[in-house]
DNA sequence: TACAATATGTCCATTTCTAGACATATTACA
DNA sequence: TGTAATATGTCTAGAAATGGACATATTGTA
């Protein structure tokens, strides 16, 4: 019953904001969808569902946020996706607008 | 309509971490449903459904993160909200996620 | 008198999301 | 040979969230 809480909020983060994560990744490095799931995985310790990522990126390809590249290696077809300068500037802005959301909670905290 | 996406993520922001951003208001100071529908709107530029609000107050008294007080002003009825010790540690644990995901992301950006 | 604002609450249809199954192909390894 | 790992994709039933209506009561103001 008493789960971690700090686990809890890392999930629903990442769940929330699955766009931004897969951005701040491929932004970090370039890499293909099930990568991004492995590193996810080593990174927060969250499992991301397959079924959940590739339409994701396929989506943020569409809209311009991330393009990708058919790379086959070792006879392995890979979508490598990188971030685009409209990718970049959605992750700037998220950081922003958290950055804005903490200061704002500070002078609340002072008056 | 020029979707402002600092704006959409502030939306974004306050709907999924709807219950944190409540604490963090009645932590700075204690509150009811009605102002904090109004603080919300002055402070983000967000119109809270009280439809959404009444139902999750009642629901982190509930659950101990905060504690309530019937206070009758010039006739009208208030429920003022305060934070519990549990509900500081709660949003204790969402700041340190909060940062360790920023620091983690950095990381990522060196290698 | 009537309407806006303050104040709290429930209810529900629609929409959206989630978990997980279904599907396919290659390589690595025991 | 068979199983695990790599790699990408679709589909859908069930769960959850959303917007907004319904409901009530008082105060302030035009």
């Amino acid at each position: 019953m008493t789960e971690d809480p700090k686990k809890q909020f890392v999930q629903r983060i990442n769940r929330n904001f699955l766009d931004i994560l897969i951005l701040r990744l491929i932004q970090a490095e370039p890499m293909w969808g099930y990568k991004i799931i492995k590193k996810t995985e080593s990174l927060f310790e969250i499992k991301l569902r397959h079924g959940a990522i590739y339409p994701l990126l396929n989506t943020l390809e569409a809209e311009g946020y991330a393009r990708s590249e058919k790379i086959t290696k070792k006879g392995r077809v890979r979508k490598v996706y990188e971030i685009t300068p409209k990718g970049i500037q959605l992750v700037d802005a998220y950081h922003e607008v958290l950055k804005e959301q903490l200061e704002k909670l500070d002078l609340q905290k002072e008056a």
